[in-house]
DNA sequence: AAGCGCATACCGACCAGTCGGTCTCGGCGG
DNA sequence: CCGCCGAGACCGACTGGTCGGTATGCGCTT
């Protein structure tokens, strides 16, 4: 539960984990292109020589904050995922602690959404793979629910799920440490407008909806 | 409705138009850092004196891209706002018509919440104002349907709308035109899954939501 | 004495922005 | 109606500086 992604930037920390840790924060606060290997390994306290002994480019720092950020999240994604509870409760878990890794993990999220697409081809495709891995594992919750008739299934799981997780992933924008909300609070609103929009309805899905299309296909959108 | 943003790339429209056309699609391509004005320029069929004529650095090109795509959105949603219906009526077509907005302008979208923070400060703010006066306008729909008992009031009418807002500006993300379902589909599910999660429930709100906070002020969470 | 872990000095590429200059065209005096 | 002039539109070579990455060497451990 208090593992951290890449160690603090203490100088005890080890020199890569130091290094992982303030570029995290460079590039949060800066941006990637805007950051530069001299910013940050003067921010880490090494030399640029060091940097390159233990990362082959700038962008493997990248990839190591996304590789091991993805890392936690599925790990933890299968803990809930894997419980013997009803799937709602499960599910709802599941959603909390999506929401909380993100709150604890801001700058992580916010690099991963903001600079994705300076990794070279092949790191990126990696990634991306993972991240489907991890979207196809959630929504595995979601398909069990609809085929208990808990949730609606008039609406493609993976569409629900990107729906949610697009929601979530843009906190990053707007969350301020002092706004009037904590991060505990949000998450359960979060959580709640999402079972609510899941949840079947007694009367049929959705009323007052005038023309929405037939389909309702799982059918993936990609990911 | 066929309003373009910044006109078309074509060598009829005007060399202003021509740029922000081509930058948009470039910076959204490869990101706004690692494209040169160099690489516009070209695209665009003009000189570099011609473009640093009528712009006077690289992130006024970045700027006015939000500028014009806000301004769209803004007028767009005073429509939808003004009208005379059901709230709920209203709202949905107000939320239809952002996700189609969005979709016809994925580029200006992948490209705002991409490079957002590459913009100066001051213009930063300049966007952050506008875009939160959006938020309101969007906000005030919400909150008119809590009143009326026609959406659930125990959820922060903010938070419902950084909520839904989240989900839509991340389709740029994973959206692709070759998918299994189209733009038309996707939109009117999203709408569906906001307004199902909002709409007041019979039985009270959220059934088997074990320890949810106590709040329900409708207090901003900054924007 | 071998080799790992790092330091330091340096390179070539590139890039945003500039600046002196040219071209076009509308207006105006004759 | 002609010819001149000024101004805005545009050109493109150039610059000062930065940046990612590397080559080489040194000290310390084993």
């Amino acid at each position: 539960m208090t593992q951290r992604l890449a160690g603090d930037a203490s100088a005890y920390a080890s020199i890569p984990d130091r290094l992982l840790a303030v570029a995290t924060r460079l590039f949060a606060e800066k941006g990637y292109e805007s950051t530069s290997v001299q910013e940050i390994v003067a921010a880490a306290g090494v030399t640029k020589g060091a940097m390159y002994h233990y990362f082959g480019a700038k962008d493997d720092l990248l990839y190591e904050i996304y590789h091991r950020l993805l890392g936690l999240q599925t790990r933890r994604l299968r803990e809930f995922a894997g419980g013997t509870g009803p799937v709602e409760e499960r599910l709802r878990a599941a959603a909390v602690d999506v929401l909380s890794t993100s709150f604890r993990y801001l700058d992580e999220f916010t690099v991963f959404f903001r600079s994705m697409h300076m990794l070279p081809k092949e790191r990126r495709r990696a990634v991306r793979a993972e991240r489907r891995r991890y979207h196809e594992q959630f929504r595995a919750l979601v398909e069990e629910g609809q085929r208990e008739g808990v949730f609606r299934a008039d609406v493609p799981a993976d569409l629900s799920v990107h729906y949610f997780f697009g929601a979530v992933h843009q906190v990053s924008t707007w969350y301020r440490q002092d706004g009037p909300l904590d991060a505990q609070q949000i998450s359960e609103y979060y959580v709640d407008l999402f079972l609510n929009g899941l949840r079947a309805r007694p009367e049929g899905p959705a009323a007052a909806a005038p023309g929405r299309p037939a389909g309702d296909d799982g059918g993936a959108a990609s990911a």
